[in-house]
DNA sequence: AACTCGGGGCA
DNA sequence: TGCCCAGAGTT
């Protein structure tokens, strides 16, 4: 992607979403983990549900340890996925309170040995959580850097950070990140995406609506 | 690279 | 009813 396009669709971004941010609610950098782990596979609206009451159930990292894994399957049962959800979830604050003196470790190699915490969790807590650089790609992103020309068709997910993070200056990862995420849930939906009032159209490689100029 | 986990919202 | 959702682990 060259740099005129790449300006055009952050611009775009700019205007549209000025205000892009993480919508998973979090007090602390462990709430932050906590939930970006938990929201796998389903929705941010969903996970706030649960985190509301969980947090208030299991307040620090050493009572989400000696939870029982039935009463933790049970709290987060809504959001699908909720047995492996609940086990790595327990085991993580495990890990947290023997290794790392119960504070969330800040570097990527750390952070992706968690249970339950790849490449995407990563990346979101070392940009939202601690404000590093990274860029994390989850189906919406992908979804968006293929639509926009970022990376091609058949790219891995490994593929598109690597393009995308080549293509977008840096210091603009972390906002930009919150920015493709918003274009993909309210404009550019994966089925229902909003062709008729998108100025990107003309560097769309998808064009699943037509539009008449 | 393909497969599995999974309840709830929505058409 | 069937499809899909801010992924990660295993094979």
């Amino acid at each position: 992607m060259n740099k005129e396009k790449t300006n055009k669709v952050l611009d775009y971004f700019e205007e549209l979403f000025p205000d892009a941010h993480c919508e998973l609610n979090h007090q602390n950098v462990f709430e932050l983990l906590v939930a970006v782990m938990l929201s796998a596979q389903t929705t941010d609206k969903k996970v706030n549900q649960v985190t509301a009451s969980l947090f208030k159930k299991y307040p620090t990292v050493e009572s989400f340890a000696l939870a029982s894994l039935e009463d933790l399957q049970n709290d987060i049962k809504i959001i699908g996925l909720y047995r492996n959800k609940a086990k790595n979830l327990k085991k993580m604050a495990q890990v947290l309170l023997e290794e790392y003196n119960g504070e969330v470790p800040k570097t990527r190699k750390e952070l992706e040995s968690l249970p339950g915490v790849g490449r995407k969790t990563t990346n979101v807590v070392l940009s939202v959580g601690f404000d590093e650089p990274a860029f994390a790609v989850d189906t919406h992103v992908e979804r968006i850097s293929k639509r926009l020309g970022f990376a091609k068709k058949d790219d891995t997910v490994n593929d598109v950070e690597r393009k995308v993070c080549r293509s977008i200056p840096r210091d603009r990862w972390n906002k930009a990140h919150h920015q493709f995420i918003f274009f993909g849930r309210y404009f550019c939906k994966a089925q229902n995406p909003n062709c008729k009032e998108c100025h990107l159209y003309d560097m769309c490689k998808d064009k699943i609506k037509e539009v008449r100029k």
